[in-house]
This record gives C-alpha cells, structure tokens and sequence, in this order.
DNA sequence: GTAGGGTTAG
C-alpha cells in the first residue's frame, strides 16, 4: 500500500466515528500528531464531529486549542465545527462566543447556532437570532428544520403560522424535515386539527411523520385516534421502530388504554424484535401505575432484565401521588433520590404526597433535606399567546399590568369553588409548612398557571379557546381551578405542561385527572 | 477526506 496521508488518516477517523468508536477514532487523531502528519482543516473539522457525537467537551477543548495555536480557527468550516461540538455537549456560552469572532459567518454558522439554541432549552434565543440573520445570507431549508422545534417547543401558534407561510413562500414545503417539523410543530402548538390536516396533504410520508402525528394524538390524550393511525401505518408497509412504540405505548398510557398499551408491548417484542428500553419500561409502569395496580408496577420494575432509571421509579411515583400511596411512595422514592439526588422534581413530588397525607413532619424533614442540598425549587413559569404576543407569568409575579384585574379574577373563581363544589383548598399543594391557611391558599391563587388563564379569559374573545403552556406539570389545585373555569365561563382551555396536554371543556378535562 | 436538519418521553 501507498505512503498513508492525512486523507486516509481522515477517512478512518469518519469511519470510526460513524460505527460508534468515538475515542478510537480520538486515539486516531493523537496519533496523527505523533507520526508528523501534517493536519489540515479537514482532519480537526472530522476529529470535532467525532467530539460532538461523543458529547465530551474535554477532547473538543484540547482540538479547540490546537485550532487556535495554529491559526485555523479563521477557516469557518473549523468554526462551525467548533459551534456545533459546544453545542452538542451543551455549551451554549462557547458555542455563542465562537459565532460572535467568526468574521465569515454563511448559513451553516447560523443554522448550528439556531438548532443549538433550540435543542438546548433557549427558544427564545433561537427566533431572535433567526431575526438577526442578515439580507445577503438566505435562510434555507434546514435553517426551518432548526427553527420549527423553538416554535413547537414555545407553543406559539401565531410565530409557527408566520414561519410555516414563509416556508411556503420560500418553497421549502416539499422538504420531509421541514413537513415533518412542521406537523409537530402544530401538534404541540396545541393545533391537532391543522396538524392533521398537514399530515394528510403529506405525499410521501414516512416513519418519523407517522410518528409525529400518532405521537401528537397520545400527547392530546386521543388514544383511539393514535392506535388508528398506527394500524393505517402498518397497513401501508411502514415498519414502527422503537420510537414509534414509545409513541404509541404513551398514547396508550395518556389515555388510559391498558389492554391495549400491552397489545403492543407484546406486538414489539414478538413481531418486530424489538428489545424494550427504558422508555418503553417507563410507559408500561405509567401503564400499570395508572391502573392503580401499583404493587404490580413494583414488582415489573423489580423484574427488568435492565436496570431502571429514574423515569422508570418516576412513573411509579406518580401512580403513588394519584392512588395516595404514602407507603410505597417511600420505597420508589429511596430509588430515585440514590439515582438522581439533585433533582429537584422528585423531592417536589415526594413533598406533595407528604401533603396531601397530612404528614407534616415528613414534609418538614424533606424540606430540610432539600435544604441541605442546596437545591432549588424550580421555578414555575406559564405563558400565553394573544394576538401574536407572548405573556410570561411566573409563580407569585405581581408585576403584570393587569395584576389587580388578574387577582380578582382567581379571587372570585376560588370563593365560587368553595361555594359551588365544597373546594377546600386546605393548602394542599403549596409547599410551605409554617405558614398558616390563608398564607398557603395566597400562594396557590399565584400559581403561575392560574395567572395566565385568567388572563386568557380577560383578554380574548369568548368562544376562542385559551391556550396556556407551563414548563413544569401542571399542580393538582391548579388542575380543580382549570375545570371550574372551564365549566362557569363556557371557555375552553387547553394547557400543555411538561408532559401533555390538558383540554378542559365543561368542567372536564381531557386527562382524566391522571397524570 | 470537512462543518448545519426532523421524531417519542422526561
């Protein structure tokens, strides 16, 4: 064989990257050095996706420095590499701070950075920077692929209805990604309907646009639909892998279809060969959970030939909260907190179950054990879209222009709950043990949700319904609160919190008070 | 021989 070169050597590295041999083909790159091979742009560009797909900021550092030590950080393919290693391994500030001294910025630069924004939790900044981009570099059609999932992820109807028409004036429309994007986008915009109908006008769909859609109807608590959808793909030849289970086991699950959620555990194992993974472990506890049959969740658990995270006790816990469960609530959460110790959900949720028992000791001890964790109690935060506006409200905010009218508003909806329905706030789900009930009941009536149903009811016109989106899950009282307004304002409110949504029409709500 | 894209759930 002829002399090796570096492009044999970058041949290799792309080879080992692609088969999963991440520090391999690192190995590979140190070697180069020793052996005097002259590296090139090209070699750091392949050795820094390798970095990226690893997602390990320590090998991508020390090319990161090579890079600068010889100059090639002017190249703007290295650049983006760069970009895209920070932002895989979730290094927003970095990635940012690479983008901001490349002079030669193209459309490449910008998409890595919109679709890191995007992945990493920052919508916001994604839409502003797509803002930013200037008139000489055209946007194309992966800059919407990176851009829709903000969108979705902000649940801003009006901003993905702007975006989806300059798609189609861009003439990206017949792009799968950009479809599939944007029917997801609808889906957790809270527009099934308009998903549907995209979907359909889809010419050539395929597994993941199936997956979207039936994944859409489980989030919407629309089970049937979902286990419609997914027999219409079978029939068409389409061959569901195990993210297409995950989607229909959970649509199983969000709507409380036990028999069947195991029909297709089964359909998996049996007929597609698939070996479950923990998300499919997960759906199955939510399954049994759901169905109050708890000390059989415990028991599947204990029987998985892998080892269970913290979804997997997660889900149980859960099932814990609904069926009150003080017990065994203990056991799973001992599980968790050995797994997860900074998570700061779970104490919340421990801490709920404590409450709603009346086991105020308990509470007391966990909040100290929070406490000496230094742990923060994630901020709730729910927003809503009116008029092309989004309106933040956070837990306890008396900042808004409209507080006095908002304040009345869960004022008067509360004081006719108790009336109406005998609803007993009794504090049971706010987290301050040596404040007294009129306290406890100031702090619900902040919740963030409540705050911004009642704006949405104040502020557009009946027959429209609300839409309101909140990072975390949505809290039991805020829930009772939700179906109450639903029922005496004749509005319908659709909430989407951390892990579904929640339509409340006439005092009901779509999730059948389990989630 | 180089860099950017979509899907479940949390």
């Amino acid at each position: 064989m002829k002399q090796r070169n570096v492009v044999s050597w970058t041949a290799m590295i792309m080879a080992y990257t692609r088969a999963e041999h991440y520090d391999q083909a690192i190995d590979l790159f140190l070697h180069m050095e020793e052996e005097g091979v002259k590296i090139d742009e090209f070699v750091i560009t392949s050795v820094l996706h390798t970095c990226a797909c690893k997602g390990s900021s320590k090998d991508g550092q020390r090319i990161h420095e090579y890079a600068l030590k010889n100059g090639m950080i002017s190249n703007s393919s290295v650049a983006n590499a760069l970009m895209d290693m920070y932002a895989k391994c979730g290094n927003m500030e970095e990635a940012r701070s690479i983008f901001d001294s490349t002079l030669n910025k193209n459309i490449i630069s910008w998409n890595t950075l919109i679709g890191g924004y995007s992945k990493n939790g920052f919508p916001n900044d994604a839409l502003h920077l797509f803002g930013k981009i200037p008139q000489k570099i055209r946007p194309n059609a992966i800059t919407m692929a990176c851009l829709l999932p903000a969108v979705a992820s902000l649940s801003c109807l009006e901003r993905g209805r702007e975006i989806h028409a300059y798609v189609i004036r861009a003439g990206f429309v017949r792009n799968h990604q950009v479809e599939n994007a944007l029917v997801d986008m609808y889906v957790k915009c809270g527009a099934l309907i308009l998903a549907r109908v995209l979907f359909d006008r889809i010419y050539e769909k395929n597994l993941v646009t199936w997956t979207v859609m039936i994944a859409g109807y489980g989030m919407h608590g629309h089970g049937a639909d979902a286990i419609n959808l997914f027999k219409q793909m079978r029939r068409k030849g389409m061959k569901p892998d195990k993210v297409s289970f995950v989607a229909i086991l959970y649509a199983c699950s969000h709507s409380g279809l036990i028999h069947e959620g195991w029909f297709f555990f089964n359909m998996m194992r049996n007929e597609y060969h698939i070996e479950p993974k923990l998300e499919h472990y997960a759906c199955m506890v939510d399954l049994l959970s759901r169905a109050g049959r708890l000390e059989k969740a415990y028991d599947f658990i204990n029987s998985m030939p892998i080892e269970p995270d913290s979804t997997v006790w997660g889900a149980l816990l859960c099932g814990c909260r609904v069926y009150r469960d003080v017990n065994l609530a203990e056991k799973v959460a001992d599980q968790i907190f050995k797994l997860e110790p900074d998570n700061t959900g779970y104490y919340v949720l421990l801490a709920n179950i404590y409450t709603e028992a009346e086991k105020w000791e308990e509470v007391k001890r966990l909040r100290e054990r929070i406490g000496s964790r230094r742990l923060k109690k994630n901020l709730g935060c729910s927003w809503i879209e009116t008029r092309g506006k989004v309106q933040v409200f956070v837990s306890g905010d008396n900042s808004h222009p409209q507080k006095e009218e908002i304040k009345k508003f869960v004022e008067d909806v509360v004081k006719r709950m108790k009336e109406e329905e005998q609803y007993a706030p009794n504090a049971r789900y706010a987290l301050m043990i040596n404040a007294d009930d009129r306290l406890k009941e100031e702090a619900l009536c902040g919740h963030s949700e409540k705050l911004a149903i009642a704006f949405g009811v104040l502020n557009s016109a009946y027959g429209r319904p609300i839409h309101v989106t909140k990072n975390l899950r949505i809290c039991g009282d805020c829930h009772e609160f939700a179906k109450f307004v639903s029922k005496v304002t004749g509005r319908e409110i659709v909430l989407r919190d951390s892990k579904r949504f929640h339509k409340f029409e006439e005092g009901r709500c779509s999730c059948r008070c389990y989630w």
